[in-house]
RNA sequence: GGGCGUUUAGCUCAGCUGGUUCAGAGCAUCUGCCUUACAAGCAGAGGGUCGGCGGUUCGAAUCCGUCAACGCCCACCA
């Protein structure tokens, strides 16, 4: 077989994804083998692969190979989220660019075109996912918005509605101004920023020029020519239009005469009333404090307790409404830079001050301030969930790795708020609610059921509407948040909602891992956790693991805007998905950020190059039955057949801790180190020869265990090369067979003896490369004393090239030596031997030595340790201070005969 | 303002319940090699008072306290 010395990833590994669709080798059908599930973390359905996906699936595509190697009926299912926000703001601006507004449309005609894009752009991730080698039951593909999932999503949501858990309320919530449409607290992220603060003067309407003439301890009144003033410090000018109340804190001494007072509302003319409220921070500004209830969470709090009117000033797209009286029609933003000028101009800007403070954000919009906003919305009582999902958390039923993430879990839970659900999106599932005809100002009815038929019936039984009819019926126009058909996800793929207790949700669920980064922690796993109980009475996973997030060497988050975010494919195109597989693997323990880097991947496709080499060499060999197997072959088969061993159990162990990266490396050492660098050169025959039977077989029975191991990380090398071993029957597969082809045992003193024969022979090749001697020329090495590894001989003098290894009581004149433990070997060098050279070299022996028996000595003297310290620990430190005396008086003989 | 986490070799990290697998791994670096699988390689080597200080202990990278730096999450201080 005739085999380029370089790998090419591109030529195989399209060839064997096809091979193993062909053979349907991905599906999995209930069985009677231990099913293994995990459910992808549904991307974004218009969405492209980034570096997040990539280490996320990586780590699925591990874990699901893995088991199904372990015997277990692997099941990965994919499938997309219809991402209500992101996708119709897409929408939105392709329409735009096209000249077509989104007002201008009816809500089908909508929908069309986000069902075009949608079908468009639909599904380019989960294509590029078979790039990465992704082993997905693809039959399996599921959309949050398809059919099944749709009707889940409605049927849970009249569930809850009809157990009393969904419920519709006048709330202030957070609102996108951009998408116009409510948003869950999740959904907002606050940012620090640059803002300013401005001290507003409300002119006391109630108090005449001369009213107050006492003045108690730490009172500060304002006054001026036009009369008495109180000063507010406030974030955002353009609100004081809604204001409605000025309020202080009851204990503030400042403030103590403004008690009871009417102020005037700057610019706007206004007048309003002074309350008194605890809540007030008598620190911040200057103790006033403005409350606009339309437009901030603690002011409506506030205009509730106090009975306060609310004027909403605000247009649902963020500009000034008809109530605001002033700046009618122009953008919140706008607003602020202009009143900040016109109140100056009018002399009621008392003065500026920079300010830090945190705004929030929409979590898809990340330019547009979140602005709060009473209004009608749909919301899910959360306790109830809160309270059967918080325990198996927290009792450790379901793990999270790393664990650290329970408290976070468990902050969350135990401050629970309810879930704002509806959106003003038209790109989701439609809210099931039906509204009745009533009379204007009347307070609305709705019915909510699966079905308009459902609906009608549900109506007609309302007292006066008994003749009701489906065209009389308005649906809520809303759409719902898209985590509320994402929370379904590990029922709803198996129909779980649909079809209850059905044959494949009974089999496939709990499902086993979840892989999936901490910032959904909250909007996705607690909710899935929610949900699984509620609607399968079980946890959907029993292990959660958290990825880091993907940043660049420097630390940096990957974003669009820096240019650090590499292509996934380019990378693939480059160095291979296996290498780019390996490349992630190698920097990602998990739940810390990675930090990648494109070297990574080169190591990972130098790997791949190592393995395709060592292949090659060993698919070199000629083989001959007729020759017996060599001592040092017969040595080394042994041997690493305990490596193997030993090895493969270090990998079940940190798989199943989860501990991906190490358990790569381990099977990288393993390859590289031992199997190449040693096992290989010492079975290997002299140029030329052909190689006994026993140890090719015995290799190629190694190769292939390695190659299993590997599998889960590098499927497509692993295939390519696991095929070509030996003929293979068509539509077998690496993929299928059992990882667990070694002994459950292994001999470690087997090891730690070959362990001491690589020291041997390294220090002979120290020997060769101080001396400049050549590999090709034989030596001799003399052990001196008693030689512990005799019995491996063959390979130390293979690997040394050694033409004998002589016991001796007293090494001879003009070597070279050097210690192995307590062992001292000599090279005798001839006229080589520089004298002076090995006499510096054993004198820095021997100071070290004599530094270490020093502190050896120390301690063995202190009463205290050898009295209390274990016997085991005193006896260690003994043979210590033995091995170093004797290996100093190994090195003074040394010395001495240099001498 | 609360809570969590991190700090060990130039870089990325491992070191679980204190003691020969305690100072480790990979990469990078340096030296010598185009040795007939692989220069995307081979052989060899150097490199760290384990963030600072204090304590517990016969003994601390490991346990406790404290300080510092960085990172993350949560919270209504305008």
């Amino acid at each position: 077989m005739e085999l380029a010395s370089k790998y090419n990833p591109s030529d195989v590994e399209g060839k064997w994804y096809q091979y193993w669709l062909d053979n349907n080798l991905f599906h999995s059908e209930p069985d009677g083998r231990e099913p293994y599930t995990v459910v992808i973390p549904p991307p974004n359905v218009t969405g492209v692969l980034h570096m997040g996906h990539m280490l996320n699936n990586t780590i699925q595509d591990i874990l699901v190979r893995r088991a199904r190697m372990l015997g277990k009926n692997a099941c990965w299912v994919p499938g997309t989220d219809h991402a209500s926000i992101a996708t119709e703001a897409k929408v939105v601006k392709k329409l735009a660019e096209q000249g077509i507004k989104k007002s201008d449309l009816t809500r089908e005609e909508f929908l069309k075109h986000a069902w075009e894009w949608t079908d468009e752009h639909g599904g380019i991730i989960l294509k590029q996912l078979r790039k990465l080698g992704a082993s997905c039951d693809w039959d399996r593909t599921a959309f949050t918005m398809d059919e099944k999932r749709s009707e889940s999503v409605i049927k849970v949501f009249v569930d809850l509605y009809n157990k009393g858990l969904i419920y519709r309320g006048l709330r202030m919530v957070n609102w996108d101004p951009k998408a116009q449409t409510a948003l869950s607290n999740e959904e907002v992220i606050y940012k620090e920023e640059k803002s300013k603060l401005y001290y507003l003067k409300y002119y006391v309407s109630t108090l005449e020029n001369s009213e107050i003439s006492e003045s108690s301890e730490g009172m500060v009144i304002h006054k001026d020519d036009k009369g008495y003033y109180a000063v507010v410090a406030t974030t955002r000018p353009e609100t004081i239009m809604g204001d409605t109340a000025m309020c202080i804190n009851p204990k503030d001494p400042k403030n103590t005469w403004l008690k009871g007072q009417k102020v005037i509302v700057p610019l706007v003319g206004r007048e309003i009333p002074v309350i008194e409220d605890r809540y007030v921070d008598i620190e911040f500004g200057t103790g006033c404090l403005k409350v606009t209830p339309a437009h901030d969470t603690n002011d409506y709090m506030l205009g509730k307790k106090h009975n306060l009117e609310t004027i909403d000033i605000f247009n649902p797209d963020g500009t000034l409404s008809q109530e605001a009286g002033m700046y009618i029609g122009m953008d919140r933003v706008e607003v602020r830079k202009l009143i900040a000028k016109d109140l100056e101009a009018a002399g009621l800007l008392e003065k500026v001050e920079d300010y830090d403070n945190k705004v929030g954000y929409s979590e898809r919009n990340a330019d547009t301030a979140v602005e709060p906003r009473l209004c009608m919305q749909w919301f899910l009582r959360m306790q109830h969930f809160a309270d059967i999902a918080l325990p198996p958390v927290m009792n450790d039923e379901l793990k999270f790795y790393p664990t650290k993430y329970k408290t976070t879990y468990n902050n969350w839970l135990e401050n629970i708020q309810d879930w704002c659900i509806s959106r003003q999106l038209w790109w989701g599932h439609r809210i099931p609610a039906f509204f009745l005809p009533t009379a204007e100002g009347a307070e609305e009815k709705f019915v909510v059921a699966e079905t308009i038929e459902e609906a009608v019936a549900l109506a007609q039984k309302i007292e006066g509407y008994e003749n009701i009819t489906a065209a009389e019926l308005r649906q809520d126009e809303d759409a719902l948040d898209t985590w509320f058909s994402s929370w379904l996800w590990p029922v709803s793929l198996f129909d779980g909602i649909n079809n209850p207790n059905n044959a494949e949700l009974n089999y496939y669920y709990p499902t086993a891992d979840l892989v999936t980064g901490p910032d959904i922690i909250f909007f996705w796993v607690a909710r899935m956790i929610m949900a699984g109980y509620e609607y399968k009475g079980d946890m959907p996973f029993k292990n959660v693991y958290f990825t880091g997030i993907v940043r660049d060497k420097l630390g940096r988050k990957m974003s669009k805007s820096l240019g650090n975010s590499p292509d996934p494919l380019d990378l693939i195109a480059q160095y291979g998905a296996d290498g780019v597989r390996m490349g992630m693997m190698l920097c990602a323990p998990a739940g810390n950020d990675i930090l990648f880097d494109d070297a990574l991947c080169e190591q990972g496709r130098n790997f791949n190059n190592k393995i395709w080499n060592a292949f090659r060499l060993v698919k070199g060999w000629n083989v001959d039955a007729s020759i017996a197997q060599p001592e040092a072959a017969r040595l080394g088969c042994q041997w690493f057949d305990a490596m193997l061993t030993k090895t493969a159990l270090e990998v079940d162990d940190l798989m199943s801790k989860y501990r991906l990266s190490e358990a790569l490396m381990a099977v990288y050492r393993l390859f590289w180190d031992e199997f190449s660098s040693w096992y290989l050169e010492i079975v290997k025959p002299a140029y030329g020869c052909a190689i006994d039977k026993q140890t090719y077989d015995a290799t190629l029975h190694y190769f292939d265990a390695l190659l299993r191991l590997l599998h889960p990380f590098m499927p497509f090398i692993t295939e390519e090369l696991w095929q070509a071993i030996e003929e293979r029957k068509d539509g077998e597969s690496i993929m299928t067979q059992s990882v667990k082809i070694f002994a459950d045992s292994y001999d470690e003193q087997l090891i730690a003896d070959v362990e001491t024969a690589k020291s041997i022979i390294s220090g002979v090749r120290t020997i060769r490369l101080q001396k400049n001697i050549a590999q090709k020329e034989t030596l001799a090495l003399e052990v001196v004393g008693t030689h512990g590894v005799a019995a491996y001989n063959a390979i130390i003098e293979k690997m040394g090239n050694l033409e004998a290894i002589n016991v001796v009581e007293a090494k001879s004149d003009g070597t070279s030596s050097f210690m192995v433990g307590t062992t001292e070997y000599a090279v005798p060098l001839g006229s080589l031997i520089d004298v002076e050279a090995e006499v510096a070299k054993l004198q820095a022996e021997l100071t070290y030595l004599e530094g270490f028996l020093n502190s050896v000595m120390k301690k063995l003297s202190n009463e205290r340790f050898v009295s209390n310290a274990p016997e085991a620990v005193v006896a260690a430190e003994r043979k210590k201070q033995a091995d170093a005396e004797s290996k100093i008086a190994a090195i003074k003989e040394s010395l001495e005969k240099l001498k």
